[in-house]
DNA sequence: GTAAAATCTTGACATTTATCAAGAGCCACC
DNA sequence: GGTGGCTCTTGATAAATGTCAAGATTTTAC
């Protein structure tokens, strides 16, 4: 799993990595079976996660129990609930592996400290959080502006992937339908 | 115009600000009038604003000529276009002033220089990345998972200020609904 | 392999929201 | 201080989407 972690920094990063063996001395893995939580609501977000393989499905539950699904983090990419690791104030949101996945994880300490004493690792973490912050836009465009129908073919040209390996259920909630409403998209498409 | 900016990263910043002249030496003072563009759809976004006084409305027009709006960025805060400021792609947004405004402008280069040379600015900018983005993900979840009136009570609870200086037209386009149905929506408040 | 559970689909109907149209109020500009 | 152009409101109607229910299909668990 290290190794993942490592190609995908230097990939990031270019030549100047020193101390790259450090930073990767930190993070845990962790195996994750279908259904299995990485946080809840509630809870404190006390790690930074880099997914080595497999979806991790990130959403909330209303008062009426519906799920809205914010995103889906696939391989190689990195997922935190930003507002409770910066703040320590209780998550709004839960992460689930919709598959089974391998997951890195580095607690908050350790990326806090990684982060003072690596200026290439802060520099990693900025670009981590522009890239987040510009996909964040994208998804508040799209979803403001779009009506279902829209969203779904959106869906399509962005995210292709998914597709392929979320539940139906699952994608209508990112779309932010009924599992039905979707059945009768797919017939218009 | 300064001062306000000033005291904007030292509040930021805290005790270490060595180069904090020549920081904010960098940046161009803007006066614009109510419905100034400081960024219109297709241009490049070549610098990061701080908007002194005044509201910038962040907003995409759709293929009928809808307006949507993202987001409205009041005095003491930033506001960039994110993916066209580092990509140097052309903008999918515009921004617009819905009042008269004050705002002070860095250019891309500058900006960058300034990031590459004092860690405390690539700080600041650290710290502004994860307070937009902490702020999209509040967006996205309440948006997606919220039927109009409930955005309209998120909206009162969390943004009270924006009711006291925006038209309805402009609340109606942040609440993605038509301005008809916010005036409905109002009478069930 | 089979039973139970979950998901997916389809239909009927209810609710929400958009669209169009018209009139009232308000503001900017000369 | 009009006048023309916005904005705001209200009503009527249409379109989009949700909810509930039932049956078909697929997946899961033992």
């Amino acid at each position: 799993m290290h190794q993942v972690l490592e190609q995908h920094i230097r990939a990031k990063l270019g030549t100047d990595t020193a101390g790259l063996e450090e930073v990767i001395s930190y993070f845990q893995p962790l195996e994750l079976k279908r259904n299995d939580y990485l946080l809840r609501e509630g809870e404190l977000c006390r790690s930074c996660y880099f997914i080595v393989n497999g979806v991790i499905q990130v959403f909330t539950i209303d008062a009426v129990g519906n799920e809205t699904t914010r995103d889906f983090i696939l391989e190689e990419h990195w997922l935190m609930e930003i507002n409770s690791f910066l703040q320590q104030v209780p998550s709004k949101e839960f992460f689930r592996a919709a598959e089974s996945s391998q997951v890195l994880c580095i607690s908050r300490e350790h990326f806090m400290d990684l982060s003072a004493r690596f200026p290439q690792f802060e520099k990693m973490y900025r670009q981590i959080l522009e890239l987040s912050y510009a996909n964040s836009v994208y998804r508040i465009n799209s979803f403001v502006s779009m009506d279902a129908l829209e969203r779904l073919r959106w869906m399509m040209d962005h995210q292709p992937k998914l597709f392929t390996r979320l539940s139906s259920k699952m994608i209508a909630s990112y779309l932010g339908i009924s599992p039905e409403t979707y059945t009768r998209l797919k017939g218009k498409l």
